[in-house]
DNA sequence: TATTGACATTGACGCAACGTAAGGGTTTAT
DNA sequence: ATAAACCCTTACGTTGCGTCAATGTCAATA
């Protein structure tokens, strides 16, 4: 039995498009061409094709694909453990994710009137991410490697009083902050009180508090120039203050 | 505070290349163009940005995206809705198709020799629901909607032994419908043999096995061209002679 | 001041797996 | 003979950028 390109479309269920492309893409070759050109398949061919199918179905792609059916000797087991170990991985974040737009949805159903400072939260909450991770080995030692992935969690995952609670904390930081900073001491009381807003901030995210950790990540607000640039933005220098309040306020310095 | 595009990507922590491509598509346009033809942003412009990359974190797409920051009146909360349900879906499938990948893996595992009739399992599978999906009303209500994903798991859910068993079932009824074809007496005691086993190996797919559907599918062979280029592989005209032996079989003629 | 080096710009191709015409021959049935 | 139903190749569109390439601009250094 011969079968062109529409007959074989037609017994396997997909378009005729997809077998030329097979063709094309060279997992598929018909097994000979007729005379005025058409792509002629045999049961060989057929065979294949549901072989084909049959991993395309448990969402292999075809270049996988490719190497299970040319190669016979190949390891289809470990390429199904791997792509098991994908698709794994595909759920966690999937089911991370889906967990992030439920609190969103019930964050903006509680009727919090969506400013842009929450607009932020998001953005901050990567602020701090990228703090733990840049922070390193002594941080995540204590956290461990989930750390990043439950830090993910917790601004969408605080209760409304809590966030509200977090964003009036990091207002009043930043105003104290700005205060202190045309005082111009970041020994003097302003800059202490706004260093000590800072932890407060700080612990809304971290699970533990250390006096290094917290002098660590006024560290970076000078070192890393996306930090710098958001804490100069209004007045240059900011950064560099509050790293040196910071410094004094867990007596590290002086 | 201005911003060039560099500045703008690494406050965010994304590509400058992918600022470009939200001016290219329209979602963030700069503030303005410096005499150079730099792109200059302000401050408006970050906060947007910032709206931008917290919906890209829920995995929304850029047209929604667009929707939403460029139309405030626009109900984010229902764009998040459907986001979320689309993301439900998603990860049923995700789930079905792990479960799938699993179970593929075992039946490998388990040593059975995957010649090409087990490679066939799924096409066979999938043979079934389309049978299921097509013979329409009766069966699904009987069957309600599930149907057709419990029983895109029954092939794999089976034993070792139900396998080996289905697949000895086929071969014996193909190898039956064969003979019976060439003795040529749909209701001889041949062709009745071959009914008999084409209802013991469609009940290994179906939960309740009723003489009507049974008629049903038999006529669909016939009926639905890729049925009958299965069947009639190897000898054209079996596809009609077994629907009539079915016919006969579930007391539907004669 | 001339030259780097780090920035900026606009194209334009590449990716995965096809869908969807466009433009033009071939086979089959009437 | 003619239309319907096939077949072919070529090539653009999809999504969200990554990655050159060719070229212009700006700030700092030798």
């Amino acid at each position: 039995m011969e079968y062109t390109v529409q007959k074989l479309s037609k017994m396997a269920g997909i378009s005729s498009r997809t077998i030329r492309y097979y063709d094309e893409i060279g997992i598929l070759k018909p097994a000979r061409i007729s005379s005025s050109g058409y792509r002629i398949y045999g049961q060989k061919e057929v065979d294949r094709l549901q072989q084909i199918l049959f991993y395309r179905e448990l969402g292999l792609n075809l270049e996988n694909i490719r190497e299970i059916v040319t190669n016979p000797a190949f390891d289809e087991t470990e390429a199904l453990h791997e792509h098991h170990e994908r698709l794994q991985e595909k759920r966690k974040q999937l089911d991370l994710l889906i967990s992030n737009v439920e609190k969103t949805i019930s964050l903006k159903e509680g009727r919090i009137t969506m400013s842009d400072k929450e607009k932020f939260a998001g953005f901050k909450q990567k602020l701090v991410d990228d703090n733990e991770k840049k922070y390193g080995e002594e941080v995540r030692a204590k956290y461990g490697n989930e750390s990043v992935d439950k830090s993910d969690q917790k601004v969408l995952n605080m209760t409304q009083e809590q966030y509200e609670e977090v964003t009036r904390l990091e207002t009043e930081f930043k105003e104290t902050l700005k205060s202190a900073f045309k005082a111009g001491d970041p020994a003097g009381e302003l800059a202490q009180k706004a260093a000590d807003l800072h932890r407060r901030w700080l612990t809304f995210f971290w699970d533990n508090y250390t006096e290094e950790a917290h002098a660590g990540v006024a560290q970076m607000y000078v070192d890393d120039e996306r930090f710098t640039a958001y804490y100069d933005r209004d007045q240059p220098g900011t950064a560099e203050f509050l790293r040196d309040a910071v410094l004094i306020y867990t007596g590290m310095k002086k």
